[in-house]
RNA sequence: GCCUGGGUGGCGGAACAGGUAGACGCAAGGGACUUAAAAUCCCUUGAGGCAUGUCCUCGUACGAGUUCGAUUCUCGUCCCAGGCACCA
């Protein structure tokens, strides 16, 4: 055996050992327990970046771990190759986007296999080809036949440099989440998801998906947004409208002194018209739309409106307030107007005495003079109703509800519920996504394209630069078609999916993906469905697994799976981070252009001193990024793998660095040379796998040893992830084995020996399978054989020795240790814990008043 | 502002039911091997003190508290990161 580790060579070979014989590829088998471990699948933008290394090392570790557990385990991997990069892309290199696509497909294909994961790449999934699309197509037929989907003008976000319409959860504090430019609003005729239809569902299952981080759900919930109230009509003076309210306090309505609608609210135009403030109406409505959505959303505006004109009159107490626009009322939430509470509400306590509108005390806190109340700002708590006709001296909490029992009874108004989650808008007015399946007609409206023409393809000769229309609007031979239900000409529709709606099912077709006859085959999916671990980043918190959420009930609500969550337990590992360097002439400088001395960077371009940054998350802007592909060149994939999971547990974030990556190399060095030096003496050595005490005390504490971190490394990996902590365990191990020479002819210690090392090659076969499956050849076992092995178990009467250290303190203050048999009783280690020299000093002349003795462990004793 | 996390040596991180704080690794310093360097191996390494020890004092962001005993639990304060934010 060669005394020199060498990566390259034996991890090329072992992966293609791995591909001839497909190694990892499964088939569903009743018979057997599966385990379902899934990465979220990336977007093929031309390279892995070390974040994708990160997740997937963390995913391949547990797949390998449950494999040799005995599971049947689904590890599957494919593509979200769908979306707006390969279409700038595509205009920028004058090239196709599928031809961009395809080609990063191929390049990262490659480089994940030279990571060595344990992926059954017969499931390999491409969402942007027909064979993916066309069930996203015939889903959402389904969905459009069952009055799922629909189709509404709205104001979208919209994005002038994508030129494309943005989710919500698309707008980063008011810009795109792309290219970061601001976003604007826009008017068009767009097809909705109607995820609201679940949002109770959705909420009340946060609560069930115990194996999910608590963070994550926290955020679903927050982003659904319940809010509990009641809705109330308020009649308008002098007409017969009403304006319906939505508020969340009820019990607040008798301090109610004017109402906000917002700008866009059906009855701003009607009630103003006539009257001397049309004008400033107007005025106020068209400045509001042409400031974005998001600049009225997100900043901390001053609160301010315009009085429209007309009065509506509170239902309880026959009040006549006038009626404003404001530009802090929103149409999309409730129901775009808000009874304006001066005196309990922060927002229209600041609008009100900007207007010099009048503030009612409806609540007074226990203890406070009504005359103290909301005089610098509003008071929001609970407290006793006033002034509130015969609901005066009640508590508001049960106020609450005892309003809305008068509404209800005189029928103006009833109990509400209002979320904030709004429908899901899927409509892209881009050319690389799935077409969405419908074709306008003038006589029939919007027709659904028949289960036998499905898949609309998606046309290859699209023009995509040209601006204003989608470019499949451009395409003629695309738009034009007949319409299927009458026969006359029709109009396809342009628009295709959000790239979300791939991304939201591909884990149930990764059951059955050559499956041509359906969505998926509902034998395979009710065997490997759901998913028992995904794994990814927690920058999917609120869209990706909400919509994945919502996909799997809306596949339930069809009768097409049974389960209504698709993921058991999610873990979200933390962002790679690195240290920026920043140049004063040059500005951010990649590790490239970044020469050290004395720990002071240089750049190479000017050869001045640079400073060193802040750590932050890699990225290109910041120039802190890390090539995974030329280190797995320089060192090979296990040591990438190695460090990724050593320099921290997975949640947390990762901190970059080039010495901890020289570390984990030495490390698996270091352990290759271990072997090297036993090879030949043990090579036909039978492990010792009997009882301890049969063993020389030298050999034994080695057996104890190694059996206590075979213990160590299983707890670690299946109770928490922590896989840093694992491989410490094995490092210790292995730095004890180091101290045992085999030229000492010990035949006492061979049997243990070989326990040990081939221990150490199982324990970290999840981790760095190549060198370790190397090794295990090495030491005279059958080729490729580690990978298919059962995970170790470990002897219970190794786990404790037989001496215990036991710690002595005086006043809780450490005084002195000793080592006493496991099986002492509390008076035995009582007497030695005060005979002990050093305790002795401390408690000499001294009143003992207490002794506590914590079996094996410690004796506190206390003066 | 609200909701999550988090704050431990020069650094990444351990301590997973309140019981030895700093495992393991990195960096640094010293030594061995070598003509030399690299690689490798060994030793030291939280701060301070002196009486140099199986020694003492301090020490897990800060301040209180509970406890025989707190990095761990409670309350308050400060700082950092992520998420949400005019939601009626």
């Amino acid at each position: 055996m060669n005394q020199k580790y060498h990566p390259g060579k034996i991890e090329a070979r072992w992966q293609s050992i791995w591909e001839k014989t497909k190694a990892y590829a499964v088939t569903a088998d009743p018979a057997r327990e599966k385990y379902y471990l899934l990465e979220m699948f990336p977007y093929p933008s031309g390279r892995i970046h070390i974040g994708h290394v990160r997740n997937y090392t963390i995913g391949d570790v547990v797949a390998r771990y449950k494999r040799m557990c005995g599971y049947n385990v689904l590890h599957p991997m494919g593509w979200d190759a769908f979306g707006m990069p390969a279409e700038n892309a595509a205009i920028a290199n004058n090239t196709h986007p599928a031809k961009w696509t395809y080609d990063n497909i191929a390049a990262m294909r490659r480089e994940l296999k030279q990571l060595g994961f344990s992926y059954d790449w017969d499931r390999e999934i491409t969402t942007c080809t027909p064979d993916y699309y066309r069930w996203e197509q015939w889903l959402f037929v389904k969905m459009y036949e069952k009055n799922m989907v629909y189709r509404k003008e709205s104001y979208v976000n919209w994005c002038d440099r994508c030129q494309t319409v943005l989710a919500n959860e698309q707008v980063e504090a008011g810009d795109c989440w792309r290219c970061g430019d601001p976003v604007r609003q826009k008017k068009l005729w767009q097809w909705f998801f109607r995820i609201t239809e679940y949002a109770e569902d959705l909420l009340e299952y946060c609560h069930k998906l115990t194996g999910w981080p608590e963070k994550v759900t926290t955020m679903q919930k927050n982003w659904i947004g319940k809010s509990t109230g009641a809705e109330i009509d308020f009649p308008v003076a002098g007409t017969s409208e009403v304006i319906r309210v939505f508020t969340t306090r009820p019990d607040t309505i008798f301090g109610a002194t004017f109402m906000c609608l917002a700008p866009e609210h059906p009855l701003v135009e009607t009630l103003s018209a006539g009257t001397d403030q049309q004008q400033a109406v107007a005025e106020f409505v068209d400045r509001m739309s042409r400031e974005s959505h998001a600049d009225r959303v997100m900043d901390n505006q001053e609160k301010e409106g315009v009085f429209i004109g007309a009065w509506c009159e509170n239902p309880v107490n026959g009040r006549r307030m006038p009626i404003y626009i404001a530009n802090f009322a929103l149409m999309e939430y409730g129901t775009g107007a808000v009874m304006s509470v001066p005196a309990h509400d922060q927002r229209d306590y600041e609008f009100a005495k900007k207007y010099g509108l009048d503030i009612i005390v409806v609540i007074l806190p226990e203890g406070v003079d009504e005359a103290d109340v909301a005089q610098t700002e509003a008071y929001a708590g609970d407290g006793v109703m006033v002034n509130s006709g015969d609901f005066s001296g009640m508590e508001n909490t049960a106020g609450k509800s005892a309003v809305i029992e008068y509404f209800e009874k005189k029928g103006i108004g009833s109990r509400s519920i209002t979320y904030r989650l709004r429908d899901w808008g899927i409509s892209r007015q881009r050319y690389w996504g799935a077409p969405i399946p419908i074709i306008h007609c003038e006589k029939c409206g919007t027709v659904p394209v028949p289960e036998n023409d499905l898949p609309v393809i998606l046309p290859e000769d699209a023009d995509l630069v040209g601006g204003g229309k989608s470019p499949l609007g451009r395409l003629d031979s695309f738009v034009n078609v007949d319409c299927p239900a009458c026969g006359a000409p029709g109009r396809r529709e342009t628009d295709t999916m959000d790239t979300f709606v791939e991304s939201s099912w591909y884990f149930e077709r990764y059951c059955s993906p050559d499956h041509h006859t359906a969505i998926f085959d509902p034998e395979t999916v009710k065997y490997w469905m759901p998913v028992d671990q995904y794994i990814g980043g927690v920058e999917h918190a609120v869209m990706h697994l909400l919509y994945s959420r919502y996909f799997t009930r809306v596949l339930h609500t069809l009768g097409l799976v049974d389960f209504k969550e698709p993921f058991t337990r999610l873990l979200t590992q933390g962002m790679v981070c690195k240290e920026t360097v920043h140049c004063k002439t040059h500005g951010y400088l990649y590790p490239e252009e970044t020469q050290y001395r004395q720990d002071i960077p240089y750049c190479t371009k000017c050869g001045e001193a640079a400073e060193i940054g802040r750590v932050e998350k890699m990225s290109k802007s910041k120039k802190n990024v890390i090539d995974p592909n030329a280190l797995v060149e320089s060192y090979g994939a296990d040591t990438v793998r190695l460090f990724c999971l050593f320099a921290a547990p997975p949640e947390r974030d990762l901190e970059w660095s080039e010495q901890g990556v020289e570390g984990s190399f030495r490390f698996l060095h270091r352990i290759w040379r271990l072997y090297a030096r036993w090879v030949e003496r043990l090579e036909k050595q039978k492990p010792y796998t009997k009882d301890p005490a049969a063993l020389p005390e030298h050999a034994r504490e080695l057996y104890i040893k190694t059996h206590q971190t075979i213990k160590k490394v299983t707890d670690d990996i299946e109770q928490r992830f922590h896989f840093n902590t694992a491989i410490s365990a094995v490092m210790e191990l292995s730095n004890q084995l180091n101290l045992v020479e085999p030229e000492r002819n010990d035949a006492a210690v061979d049997g243990v020996m070989r326990f040990a090392l081939d221990s150490i090659a199982v324990l970290l076969s999840p981790i760095v399978p190549h060198i370790t499956e190397q090794l295990w050849e090495a030491m005279g076992n059958e080729p490729g054989t580690l990978c298919n092995r059962q995970w170790p178990a470990y002897r219970e009467d190794c786990l404790a020795s037989d001496k215990r250290l036991v710690v002595v303190q005086v006043n809780g203050k450490l005084r002195g240790r000793f080592e006493i048999d496991a099986g002492a009783d509390d008076a035995a280690i009582k007497a030695r814990a005060l005979e002990d020299d050093n305790v002795v000093r401390f408690i000499e002349g001294a009143d003992i008043k207490k002794i506590i003795v914590v079996k094996n462990k410690l004796v506190n004793i206390v003066l």
